[in-house]
DNA sequence: GTCTATATATAGATAGAC
DNA sequence: GTCTATCTATATATAGAC
């Protein structure tokens, strides 16, 4: 891992962790052992650094997204699913969720790669839903856009919550997004 | 309204717009015109301000329970989701959603206060979803405290995924919040 | 590409006058 | 209860040596 993808991977890690306007580059400093003048030179400014962090996060769904893509809807679903697991897994929250919140602080410039990131992350998950309906494999009776969204807001959310109630509440929720989209 | 309750005011009104390590007492002092001074002679730390806000968080939502007490479930229910409506209108996240996702930067006396705001609007969902399961005004096949969860999680996140998308969406996952508990 | 040194701004917080 | 003045810490960012 290059310098820089080492300062993109903390960036993400601590947006995630404890939100965009708590991280420094003093904290990446002190994580990957460089002066946080150096971080500078990578990225001029913290803006910088955070539309970037959204960039490696579009990439990699697009990586994830070719890699299923010839799968069935439901392990479509599943790896859709297991992305927030490993993101609960880890103690953090969705980039989304995280920026979404302190969206009135942030450059235009990061404000419109998060709407370029939340937008195919809808798009996808509204594909994979309308092909698992036509299959017969998922049953539900608003638009699949809307159901996208139902889903989505469920685990941007349930990361969230879960910090303040009970980590085994994330599973409870992934389970019934399944199990209320099998058919009867 | 005392200067106290200015202060608390603003402090939610900040905290939901960008927040909790965004806003400063600079915020506070050039809204309400009072020094920054003479906001810590009502709270000697921004953590007290912080459990303070919460606290009148918690008191709003008993004061509403009162109200709607004797009222159907699904009067009960839609004077929750008016709640996210209102912030929704306001432009603002839910102030759950919104510190969750800086809890790893808060003080123990904030964390502890927002975990009993949480869990007090968890359980008066389930309850609400319950008594209506009984009444057979609402239908759904997972346990009351599991659908609370799916559908605080539905309205924590649209607030803050609809400032990345269309401010219609949060009507949408609103309406299918209702539609879906309609009993067939 | 990384460093030291520094500029500039702003944060939370306190002391003490009124 | 509010003010002025100030302390201390930390933030983003830049200049220039190596």
């Amino acid at each position: 891992m290059t310098t820089k993808e080492n300062i993109i991977d903390k960036a993400d890690q601590l947006i995630r962790d404890k939100g965009y306007n708590a991280f420094s580059f003093k904290d990446i400093s002190n994580d990957i052992g460089i002066k946080t003048a150096s971080i500078h030179y990578h990225f001029p400014t913290k803006s910088d650094l955070g539309v970037a962090t959204i960039k490696e996060h579009i990439a990699r769904y697009e990586t994830l997204k070719e890699k299923v893509v010839n799968e069935s809807p439901l392990i479509q679903l599943e790896s859709f699913l297991a992305v927030h697991t490993k993101i609960k897994h880890d103690n953090k929250v969705c980039i989304v969720g995280s920026l979404a919140t302190d969206l009135n602080t942030l450059d235009q410039s990061i404000k419109e790669e998060l709407k370029i990131f939340a937008k195919l992350v809808i798009d996808w998950l509204t594909e994979v839903l309308t092909e698992g309906k036509e299959q017969k494999i998922f049953d539900f009776q608003t638009s699949a856009r809307t159901k996208a969204l139902m889903i989505i807001t469920n685990m941007v959310a349930i990361v969230q919550l879960s910090r303040l109630t009970n980590d085994d509440d994330f599973e409870l929720v992934k389970e019934t997004i399944l199990t209320e989209l099998r058919p009867k």
